[in-house]
DNA sequence: CTAATGACCATTA
DNA sequence: ATAATGGCCATTA
C-alpha cells in the first residue's frame, strides 16, 4: 500500500538492456495517471537495487535523474541500451 | 487543513 | 520540429 514501495517494486521487474517509461510504471502499479508521483518517489530512492536509471519519458527521451541526466545516459549506455540524439531506441523499450 | 513542488503526459498551436 | 498549456497526483511544507 506505500506508493514508493510499489514503484520500487516495479522497477525492480526491468531487465538490464531495456527500459520503461514513467507511465508504463504508473500502469504497472495500478496508478494509471500517476505518472508523475512516480517520478517523484523515484527521485528519492538510493538503493542500488532499484534501477531507477531505466525509467524514460514516454517520448523516449532521457528525463531525470538525481544526479544528473548525464550519468543517466552513460549508465544505460553501459547496459546495452542504444541511445540516439537523446532518445532511446525503440527496440530497448519494455512492452 | 491548504499550497507548492516535481526525474510526467497529451494536446494544441 | 519546438513551445506552451492544462491536467495529473503523491509528497512535503
Amino acid at each position: 500500500m506505500a506508493f514508493p514501495e510499489d514503484v520500487f517494486r516495479a522497477c525492480r521487474r526491468i531487465p538490464k538492456g531495456k527500459v520503461a517509461t514513467y507511465s508504463q510504471i504508473a500502469r504497472m502499479i495500478g496508478r494509471p495517471r500517476s505518472c508523475r508521483a512516480v517520478g517523484n518517489a523515484l527521485n528519492k530512492n538510493r538503493s542500488p537495487f532499484v534501477p531507477c536509471h531505466r525509467v524514460i519519458r514516454s517520448d523516449l527521451s532521457i528525463g531525470g535523474f538525481a544526479h544528473g541526466t548525464k550519468k543517466k545516459a552513460e549508465m544505460l549506455k553501459k547496459e546495452g541500451v542504444s541511445i540516439e540524439k537523446g532518445r532511446v531506441l525503440r527496440a530497448c523499450v519494455i512492452r
